[in-house]
DNA sequence: CCGCAATCTCTTGATGTCAAGATATAATGG
DNA sequence: CCATTATATCTTGACATCAAGAGATTGCGG
């Protein structure tokens, strides 16, 4: 079976024969897929009333082990955007209501982010309708298998999540 | 060795026991994965002046079988963007004297795209950049663990290609 | 040969993101 | 105790992208 990818190769070793793209077998493989997953999280979502984007930071949110314990720079290491991004992604969500910004006791300059009951509900409910999506996604692959990719990507990932 | 995803899914697990979230040990490691190398790439294309879309477009271009060969709507379908980002994309592209836009001989309606010989030369030199670059980000694997990953994932991107 | 749907590119308006800077607070060192 | 540096969030302006639609051309069916 061929992909674009092997296509994609074939393209480059024609005109320059002399560089060593095998790289890109695996690395762009990753960046094509994961913009089909980023497609596929879109329908699921919207089904929800969220976006990509939103489902990040509720699910965030959700996973801390305390409900009221992540501050706006927490959630932007998190979630690998910079501070506007995140201050303009909690307006939208305080205004819908599924989070709330309250003071922090200790420090003045900090805030405290805390999901709503609302929020939960809508987080919980898209995240259910994804891995149902996800294990679609999967279904060509036997336990096995996905135990090899998810280690060998663990290994190449790790390093960058220091 | 523990990763974000492994502690992502422990915190999914321990709020949402009833929920299968296996499917993400494997895409959401593809997901972070291609973050990663996309801000590897900006580093490296930025020092031949070239943003990823800039990239994506020349290379197409680059690797097209015939020189002039070329149309926006083909370009769209291999980069997988839409009518207005591509013309915006080409005008850019075609200001920096990197491609040049004919008429189509045969379709009044269609253009055809060219890459230019700077735009050949800033393409082929920042691949030589990436692949080395990818190259590095691969050390931890072997040549066998490389190819087992390329074809796990050839699996799994395979139906998305059609 | 003609009308109408399909195709191709470009335009428009809205949106999410980032980089850089502003503002306010905390912590450190003399 | 004060000055300096670091931290945390928000603001601003620019930009790439998309969805929807406009304008022009082609080609198919009658």
């Amino acid at each position: 079976m061929e992909d674009e990818v092997d296509r994609l190769l074939r393209g480059w070793r024609r005109v320059l024969p002399d560089v060593d793209v095998s790289p890109l077998e695996v690395l762009s493989r990753i960046s094509r897929l994961a913009r089909y997953l980023d497609r596929q999280r879109s329908v699921i979502f919207a089904r929800h009333d969220l976006e990509i984007w939103s489902f990040d930071v509720l699910s965030a949110l959700r996973r801390a082990v305390s409900p009221t314990n992540l501050s706006p720079g927490q959630l932007m290491a998190q979630t690998l955007v910079t501070s506007g991004t995140m201050t303009n992604r909690l307006d939208r969500l305080e205004e819908r209501g599924l989070v709330r910004r309250h003071q922090d006791p200790v420090d003045a300059r900090s805030v405290r982010v805390q999901i709503t009951a609302a929020g939960r509900k809508c987080v919980d409910s898209a995240l259910a309708d994804l891995v149902e999506r996800e294990h679609a996604i999967l279904a060509s692959l036997n336990a096995e298998d996905r135990h090899v990719l998810s280690s060998l990507l663990r290994r190449v990932v790790a390093p960058f999540d220091e």
